[in-house]
DNA sequence: CCCGTGTTTCTTATGTACAAAAAACTTCTA
DNA sequence: TAGAAGTTTTTTGTACATAAGAAACACGGG
């Protein structure tokens, strides 16, 4: 059977948007609240019904209105909301950057249901789409192999990543001045000094400027083929902001330095200056992101 | 229920085997056999038994010998004998590439089930593990849009084959002498010339050619993301060479002039030589990609 | 005790069933 | 008659069953 975590995200979003309601206020039309809650209006009817049930909802039909009198509707718990896929990729990073699993072992995908508590048929559709973040490998005769998060792994990673960012930084970078993207940019460097005036206590805000910078540099031009690179390299630091704590602060901080140089870099429209200080900021993104590699050595 | 292609493939090329012996002739060990036509013992079994029923194979356990005096027996069709995965890709591929779908269109899973006789699971890891090339999207709210095989699609992917390739032609000229590749570009450039002397007759084998030389410019310095978008190259390509028949000769005579010229400056090993005839044979690559698009103009 | 077959167990591929969610269609009312 | 709710139809996501095939285990003869 389906899973129902869309209805119990949307049921927990419609709840709070209720609660600002006052006593009385009339509740908006099934097609409005669709679009702000982001289902269909077959989720919203569900949802009307199950308000109504608890009481926060009166009224039928047309005639729906909030109802504050009622005690509080507890939500469902946050773990119920997310959705099936999103939990099997967290477990199976989990999993293999734990090291239960070593480079090269087989994947039994029974297993991984039984200890996910997830249908084989989930854990076949993750690894399916799984496959391109080059973590795993499909075998000939069927099954799975893991390559794991290793060293080469890191090294062809940023090999790549260093081609296309170059790339797109020299495109952003003779952008014209018209483009709306200078503004963006901009924006994004106060963040940075923002960020960097109040970095002892927001340190951890890091994770999503750097993931959002990045972006924007290659919407400059952009490439069907680099954006879904840029998932892998997403996936890669999401878990690895997670996982990696050691000297975070500092870490971050040296980051948002180099992010300035570089947007500095780009503002200034110098090639070399652009090139110089993008290859700067990589070098050290990759010599950290190489220290928690799963390899025995560490050079 | 799953297919047994894998089995009647390997009875085929099993009916094959046998009939090389002659009456009497003792048939190899079981683990033999499996190594032999790749597959498992318990396959091979299941052969043995069969041709053991058709007479072709007689006595049992240890001593089975072949049967010659039996008459002949039918191979297995050999669109049995394809995996259920490839039949589906290629009948995807037509779909796409009749233009029976626009770019933009979505993809209904239970239509494409039934037009390809296949079951909707089918389908759907199919799709997902179709994503990779790029021609096909996830829609957040599930479903898939058809991107389509169009004019931008071509040009994002000519963009990234340039970097990589000039890429791994800078790695591939810069190879010590004693590297085994040098030898292996040596033997492919006489294929080259061979393919060339017979070209009126034999212009269809460049397709293969083709595929292999690129592929060996890359094993030059592995990375495991160029392997990977090499696969949408091949894929592209392959049935590009299938359904574009138009001046095929000549294109191919071109091509295998360029891949000559491109072999001679990787022997020179001269970066500024490797370099133009790499992004000329690309150009002309490109052009003729771009013509078989499915885009309204073309310039 | 090694190589080979016989036997059993495990794993994966594929078909079918069914509920959730979306989308399309219909009816109603201000 | 436009927009809203009611109703029906499609489509997708997940569970489960079963056969094909792989792998592991057991046993026997040289």
């Amino acid at each position: 059977m389906k899973t129902d975590t869309l209805f119990k995200r949307a049921f927990n979003d419609a709840l709070l948007l209720t609660s600002r309601l006052r006593d009385g206020d009339p509740i908006p039309s099934e097609t409005t609240l669709a679009a702000e809650l982001g289902v269909s209006r077959t989720t919203v009817r569900k949802i009307l019904q199950t308000l109504t049930e608890e009481g926060v909802v009166a009224g039928a039909g047309r005639s729906r209105f909030a109802r504050a009198s009622a005690g509080e509707v507890l939500p469902f718990p946050e773990a119920e909301t997310v959705p099936t896929s999103v939990q099997v990729e967290k477990q199976f990073m989990e999993w293999m950057l734990r090291g239960d699993a070593k480079a090269g072992a087989l994947i039994n995908e029974l297993d991984l249901a039984r200890q996910f508590k997830v249908a084989t048929t989930v854990i076949r559709e993750f690894l399916n789409s799984f496959q391109r973040f080059g973590l795993i490998e499909r075998r000939p005769s069927g099954g799975w192999v893991l390559q794991g998060f290793t060293h080469s792994f890191a090294l062809e990673l940023f090999e790549i990543r260093e081609m296309f960012e170059l790339r797109s930084a020299r495109e952003f970078s003779s952008l014209p001045e018209s483009s709306p993207l200078w503004h963006e940019l901009r924006r994004l460097r106060q963040e940075h000094l923002d960020l960097l005036g109040e970095i002892e206590t927001r340190f951890q805000d890091f994770s999503d400027l750097d993931s959002r910078f990045h972006r924007l540099v290659n919407t400059a031009v952009p490439n069907r083929f680099i954006d879904g690179f840029f998932d892998i390299i997403t996936l890669i630091f999401h878990y690895h902001y997670q996982w990696n704590k050691q000297d975070e602060r500092e870490r971050n901080e040296v980051a948002i330095r180099e992010h300035l140089a570089y947007i500095d870099a780009l503002l200034s429209q110098s090639r070399s200056a652009v090139a110089s200080a993008c290859r700067k900021h990589l070098a050290s993104a990759r010599q950290t992101l190489i220290r928690s590699t799963s390899d025995a050595a560490a050079g």
